[in-house]
RNA sequence: GCCGAUGUAGCUCAGCUGGCUAGAGCAGCUGAUUUGUAAUCAGCAGGUCGUGGGUUCGAGUCCCUCCAUCGGCUCCA
């Protein structure tokens, strides 16, 4: 007699074992042949596995994302046998599913593959999925595992099969194909009706670039071939919200060849923007007690070797600039905190006079590989919306959680609600890597969490991610294509103020080490302009739009009204512009609306004559004819409404 | 940096297996039109086909170098 709980805690009595599909058909046989994989006491296995005991069984079908990722998974077997079939002699390393479909990690010795072949891999991987194959896990001894892959000669799966414990191996086979697998499959390979090879790309094996690079496959499938498209049509929705393509439409921003690849040129309406991101968050911060400081874009080496930076990064960057003088070489800034730091420096201080919050829209220059450059989110020039706070071991608690509250400050303002926290740590196996005492990281580490936990943020944490310097809490949000990227920062650092020798006297007299915050809320102008505009396809709030306004004139009969209208929303600090060109209405609408300019304003004989406008929304809605003062109303509640103080 | 792909006018793209002065739409300029909610009409101008080299009687098209861009990997102070 065993007994199944189900997830809403009924439960079933069998008299003998069941397989997880049984008991899905004993609830009932239109949800059985949907069940697609299963979890028993939070274990994934097969919906073809036995159960033996008492536990608790979720079933899943293709609407749950565990069920997609037994789908995935599946489906990457699939792709592994087509590739084996089609490239004799591939070796088969990992693959996994990932968010939107799966990838193969393959070594494909003499072959390669490029788009061209992607169409017959997918027929390949067709013909094998219609031929209905079950999945079936098998048991295997380590030395038989390990001689199965040495016998074909797979140094990877060895190595894989060599860190795994003797009687935890697995394969699984379906059609001629055997894999070593931990398991949680579709019942069988026809389930798969659609799929799609999406790109091939480089892959180091185990992630290490000493490694040999293997071929990584993207690809997805559907269990339908209706959704597959569907998804290809959200992919093509999404290249629409490139920033890239936004930037360039928008004149916003734009790259020279001349100038040198990730130095991006900001375009006056992207400068506008700019300023105003920046001018908001000065406001606020002013209300938070920071006080501005401007430091050199370059620093002499000897500051960087005293940070630690020099020693980190000095022969993957920017090389020192060299000066007539023999053996003097400064080097372009790749952060601020060291100069700050040397503000602080340049007199004592009383700990009645901390915390100190030191900001600067400071631009740094990283030399960033060549492949690693993408739009305006990975540059090589780019400006922190940085500050500093050199606080009492006491009050690091209280001004980390103000860093916190000016953070959601600004990401509410912007409407980023879909953003995830991480807390970022160090990797505890390769101390080499960072600096400073592990007393002093454990203390950091500590007080990220603790102010984490304070503010009730739904954190992650993220071992081996931290600065070499220290933890960090990051707020992670995703681009279009739902890569994600990290946008502001939180740091918690006990080695700079010892490194630059930081004090403050405190009640005692004595000289203590003050604490140091590293903050970005924005993390750098040019990734979070890129984020916001794929969030907001370049309909960004109004507070924040470039042009907020602009008057059409129905002909050149009516410039002069337009004018007057023009004067009266600058007076009410409304920015707006007049589209007198000789052109048609549905010309000057349609591009204002592919400028997504908010407001469209229209003026003709009617409104002339009863000193009215006719306002048309972004997007199509109509207001009707108002008056200019009524139209100043809506646009500033508008604005009070996304645009609240931060106090 | 590594793997794979791409690079034709300001923008978006055609140009088949190498063959006469490289095409189109939009944008620009000129003129006509004076317009009522997503493209008025006509004309003109605009490209040493990313760069440098090679193969060939002949290269936008084939090969190599470099540069840039795109998708990944690694990296991300």
């Amino acid at each position: 007699m065993i007994t199944i709980t189900l997830p809403d805690n009924s439960t079933r009595s069998y008299e003998h074992e069941v397989t997880a599909l049984d008991v899905a058909k004993d609830i009932s046989e239109g949800f059985a042949r949907n069940v697609i994989s299963a979890k028993f006491n939070d274990t994934t296995i097969e919906t073809s596995t036995t159960l033996t005991e008492d536990g608790k069984l979720i079933l899943y079908t293709w609407r749950d994302q565990e069920g997609k990722k037994a789908f995935w998974h599946s489906s990457s077997h699939v792709l592994a046998q087509a590739l084996e079939e089609l490239y004799p002699g591939v070796k088969l390393s990992i693959g996994p599913a990932i968010d939107n479909g799966f990838y193969y990690d393959v070594d494909l010795g003499e072959h390669s593959i490029s788009e061209k072949d992607f169409k017959m891999i997918e027929d390949k991987m067709l013909e094998i999925a219609r031929g209905k194959h079950d999945f079936k896990m098998k048991s295997v001894s380590k030395a038989d595992a390990l001689s199965f892959y040495k016998k074909e000669d797979n140094e990877y799966k060895v190595e894989l099969i060599e860190n795994l414990v003797d009687g935890d191996i697995t394969f699984c086979d379906h059609s001629t194909f055997t894999d070593l697998c931990r398991g949680g499959h579709i019942p069988n390979t026809g389930l798969i009706k659609a799929v799609k090879v999406l790109s091939v790309a480089g892959a180091y094996w185990r992630g290490d670039e000493n490694n040999t690079q293997l071929t990584r496959v993207y690809g997805t499938s559907f269990p339908k071939q209706k959704e597959l498209t569907e998804y290809l049509e959200l992919l093509e929705e999404a290249k629409k919200r490139d920033h890239r393509k936004l930037g360039k439409q928008l004149e916003l921003f734009a790259f020279s060849q001349k100038v040198g690849q990730g130095l991006p040129l900001w375009l006056p309406k992207g400068t506008a923007l700019r300023n105003r991101l920046e001018n908001f968050l000065k406001s606020a911060q002013q209300k938070a007690g920071y006080e501005m400081v401007i430091t050199p874009h370059i620093g002499q080496k000897e500051l960087y070797v005293t940070s630690g930076h020099y020693a980190k990064y000095g022969e993957d960057s920017f090389q020192p600039i060299r000066t007539p003088k023999e053996d003097e070489e400064f080097l372009l800034k790749p952060m601020n905190c060291p100069h700050h730091c040397e503000i602080y420096n340049t007199r004592p201080w009383s700990y009645k006079e901390l915390p100190k919050r030191y900001a600067e829209f400071g631009t740094v220059y990283r030399y960033e590989q060549s492949g690693e450059l993408h739009g305006l989110t990975r540059v090589r020039g780019f400006t922190q919306d940085d500050a500093h706070i050199f606080c009492t071991p006491d009050q690091l608690d209280l001004e980390f959680k103000n860093v916190i509250d000016l953070v959601l400050y600004v990401f509410g303002s912007l409407g980023f609600e879909n953003f995830t926290t991480q807390v970022s740590l160090r990797d505890m196996e390769t101390p080499e890597k960072y600096i400073g005492s592990p007393e002093n990281w454990d203390k950091a580490e500590q007080a990220i969490i603790n102010a984490a936990e304070d503010k009730g943020l739904d954190y992650v944490i993220e071992y081996g991610e931290a600065a070499f310097y220290g933890p960090k809490l990051d707020f992670m949000v995703n681009d279009a294509l739902g890569r994600q990227w990290q946008l502001g920062t939180i740091q918690v650092d006990y080695n700079l103020p010892e490194r630059f020798e930081l004090t403050y006297k405190g009640a005692d007299n004595e000289l203590h080490r003050p604490v140091m915050i590293h903050r970005a809320p924005f993390g750098s102008m040019e990734r979070f302009v890129a984020i916001l505009l794929e969030h907001t396809a370049g309909n960004f709030p109004l507070w924040l739009m470039p042009e907020q306004v602009i008057i059409l004139t129905i002909s050149e009969k009516f410039e002069k009204y337009g004018q007057k209208v023009l004067n009266l929303l600058e007076n009410d600090e409304i920015r707006a512009l007049v589209d007198n060109r000789n052109e048609t209405m549905g010309k000057k609408i349609r591009e204002a609306e592919m400028n997504k300019i908010p407001f469209m304003i229209i003026v003709g004989e009617n409104e002339e004559k009863e000193n009215k406008i006719s306002v048309r929304k972004h997007g199509g809605e109509d207001l009707g004819m108002i008056s200019v003062s009524d139209f100043s109303e809506i646009v500033t509640d508008e604005i009070n409404k996304t645009l609240k103080q931060f106090n």
